[in-house]
DNA sequence: AATGAATGAGATTTCATTCAT
DNA sequence: CATGAATGAAATCTCATTCAT
């Protein structure tokens, strides 16, 4: 059982290296067979095929990163404090495990688009737990009661993402997501302050 | 002469249109000849390969959006009034054309990973025409001097290109976009203002 | 038009060929195409599948072979020399054409248990033909009134192909087959025939 | 020791089942496996190979087979009762158990031609028991003397064959194959017989 | 210049067979 | 003896690219 597990995990870890390198087009499921030492075959034991591959990683590991943010909304903080740590959040995780943010680059929001029939459920509750930051917000009155919720938990997405983007294709530099963090969640709670 | 440019061109639209409903790796490059109405063959006349079409069609699509932005930069009006007036265009040029909207889309930054030897420079510029905007702004005084314009402009870009990708995604109704670059605008203004 | 037909023609013949002489299962794709000389692709330009090469080889050759048939069965003749002429023309073709007698054999009824979604309508047309020329004897008193067409209908098309078979798997000597038809049809109209 | 023959045993009638319901090369060994309730390893136990299993399945079946059609030709009956009873017997044993019926139909003569080195003895034995009974009639003078052996011994057996095909393929009703064999064997004997 | 049939390299996937437990 | 996870050879099929017309 744990010995399935393991492997299961092993070829996960493996695809999400691969995949984040290559990208899941160019990647070639011999690419992860080898990177997970087990033999090409042993994949299809575990998952029906390399799409079912993608889809079960993003699936596993959105799983973990949603337990980690939603943690966030349930502190006893200010809805404002909140956006914080979740900005700060974000740049941890990423920080603390580059496979992670790969798994938010690698076709993260284009698999749904060209995977079939598969609608990423875990990306819309990720968006989902800044919107409701944001409308506890708006009750709080921490911010602007006149902002449109699904605006911003898209924009504040994206601009994490892209950040974390550009510093994975750079030669990401030390600390430098901390800055990343401390300056948007300011700016951002800032902006979205009444008066 | 004329004639040639015209096929090439209608190559290239062709090209946004099939990759950012398929995909780059999905699309097949017949698919493109025949939203091209040409024969598969006929696109090896004018690009060198698949790749070479998706890298010519996102050159020659940023020459032009990459023009449009430039205007706003010498405009005699304040660097607040330059982002909004940015902002305001990036979403009223996706609106006005979609093509471009999937320029961005399409593969834009993974093609920087995946594609041998090709860095994006026109992505690059579009980027620094944002923090031009940005280091004027901190001069000006209309912004904080303590901003990182690297972070913001990635920040913005990156806000902007999410809110399209969902605009895109969703079933785009109208005027929306225009309420984005409003709020959007608004927040980041305000955020990034001394004070 | 005439090439292209050409081409499906000479795969279609590769493949009765070489699926006669190997099996339908152990029959590679590429045996086929070499045999036809043509690449293992060009295959798939002229058929969905192996499958369906399998399937569009057995409807080509069974609607020449049903043409042949039919034309016996409008002839001013007894229903007893139709009878004979069949078993006759059946071993003629075969005689005249390996291909057509290996069309026969390879996994002709097999195919229709183990091909999705395919009811071979061919065959059925071919030992209705059989059918017919029964229940006209039956009418025209050349045979007994008491037999079950069905029954007879099979029993005749397998005595008819298991011989075809064993000669094929022998070294089918030169006019054995004649002698096959001769004995066969004369017990068959014998043992039918009323009194 | 009994054990390990029941196992044997189990797995040889689960192959019969899952062969001719399937066909030898799309049935899988782990559905042999599963079939027969033992481990996909297992069977590797009995059997050298597929291909092993497919022979000695045969080889054991038809052992049985030969035995029950043998005493027909030892009884002390006339030849024309022989071959009477033959068939009766052959239908009667295929609605007794259908795995029988499926032994015969389960690439019988497919696997003469494709598998290696296999030389169908039993079937042979099995063809031979026919024609020794139409040798038997002819000196006897129950059967025309003109006929030749071999083209009945292997008309006779397709007749039968096909028949057991077509019945197993269709719903089977009850009591048909009875009716099968009175008329065959009715009509063979009459059709055999001197003037 | 344009075509589109043909190519064939290469990728995914299957499954008979093995072997450590 | 029995298991069944793992293997990896081999087969099907796709599709970017070429080239004769």
């Amino acid at each position: 059982m744990r010995k399935k597990d393991n492997k299961k995990t092993q070829i996960i870890e493996a695809a999400i290296k691969v995949f984040a390198h290559k990208g899941f087009y160019t990647a070639k499921v011999a690419d992860v067979a080898r990177e997970a030492g087990v033999a090409d075959g042993t994949i299809y034991l575990y998952f029906k095929n390399k799409d079912d591959l993608l889809i079960s990683l993003f699936e596993t590991k959105m799983e973990e990163i949603l337990n980690r943010f939603n943690t966030i909304v349930v502190q006893p903080i200010t809805p404002a404090e909140k956006l914080d740590r979740f900005i700060h959040l974000h740049f941890e995780l990423i920080d603390a495990d580059h496979n992670l943010a790969e798994v938010f680059q690698v076709e993260l929001r284009q698999s749904s688009k060209f995977l079939k029939d598969y609608h990423n459920e875990r990306f819309i509750e990720f968006l989902n737990i800044i919107g409701q930051i944001l409308t506890e917000g708006k009750v709080a009155g921490d911010f602007r009661s006149d902002i449109n919720t699904t605006t911003f938990k898209i924009a504040i997405f994206g601009a994490l993402d892209e950040l974390a983007r550009q510093w994975i294709l750079s030669d990401h530099p030390q600390h430098q997501l901390k800055e990343y963090a401390s300056e948007l969640a300011k700016t951002f709670i800032k902006g979205l302050s009444p008066e």
